[in-house]
DNA sequence: GCCGAAAGTTAGGCGCCCCTAACTTTTATG
DNA sequence: CATAAAAGTTAGGGGCGCCTAACTTTCGGC
């Protein structure tokens, strides 16, 4: 029987790092989990009978893990969403990486499928439009720190035009 | 004394209805509390019983209650996180407001304070630049929908330069 | 193949947050 | 001003996720 009831963000996480782990070494080990998650392995045998039970993974104690497809679907999906936050956080905000690590796996819990498909629209149309792009991050960036700096307005039109037609 | 440690994410949410509450009315009544966060008269005052430790709201059995000046300091600053959240989901994502709230409501535990700065200054850099604005947001809005349409972004340029032109 | 170390499990405990049920205090109304 | 209803508290219990300590299984090297 597969419940339909949701993962709590502490399974989500399990899920995520045994999917890494998994692409790596082709199977999950307790104590690797353990080490990724910083926590202990008596918590880690917690949490893998409870996606057991889910039915999300394969396991048998004093065995290693792999995911069901199930448990992959799902895992991927949370992945998928970390890697898009991240990568917001990083490019558009101008977080530091490691920072923006954590960040991303918190929030990825948060965010429902088409509010990160919406994100994933707004970082595209970015790297798309010819009125935003990377220069225009990186103006972003600059100003960032200091005040917006209207007399450069003028020439970055400009230049937004020109490279534009560069492009064609 | 007071503690340093973090505030659990129930807790911060306490504080943030604690805050409306005392804005609209004054002063904040458990049941009013209740009622906002959806949860039951005795989860309300085992949580009062906590932030009165940490001297965040002022509140002995029976009474109503109030934030200490601390108390509000932090609340305001969830808060702010909120409303700066929201606005992102909303106005750049165009998330539906009730689900943007819902999310809001989450993210704002997940973000720290350099992590919010980053997007209020981004956002602004949005209202701010003659490359954003409101007209490029709603070119997102309709694209988001659909596939980028490079057709358009001849006249869209031009639009945004005359656009500009005319503010100065 | 034995045996110690490494890996994993179980038992028991803690903090957090929530609940219901039974109780007490406050309040408002006749 | 008495008393019933409303508001609030306490007691007790549950789920979750984490921990340490003590135990068991597995595995690599002699």
């Amino acid at each position: 029987m597969s419940r339909k009831m949701e993962l709590s963000e502490s399974l989500e996480d399990y899920l995520e790092v045994i999917l890494q782990l998994q692409e790596t070494n082709k199977v999950a080990r307790a104590t690797e989990i353990a080490e990724k998650m910083r926590v202990s392995l008596a918590s880690v045998t917690a949490s893998l009978r409870k996606l057991r039970e889910r039915e999300l993974i394969n396991y048998a104690p004093y065995k290693f893990v792999t995911l069901t497809s199930k448990g992959q679907t799902i895992a991927r999906e949370i992945f998928r969403k970390h890697k898009i936050i991240k990568d917001f956080l990083i490019r558009v905000l101008t977080i530091e990486a490691p920072k923006a690590e954590l960040t991303a796996c918190r929030i990825e819990h948060t965010m429902d499928r088409a509010a990160i498909n919406k994100l994933v629209k707004f970082v595209a149309f970015i790297d798309t439009c010819p009125r935003a792009g990377k220069d225009w991050l990186q103006r972003f960036s600059k100003c960032s720190s200091t005040e917006f700096d209207w007399e450069q307005c003028d020439h970055c039109l400009d230049e937004c035009k020109k490279h534009h037609q560069k492009r064609k």
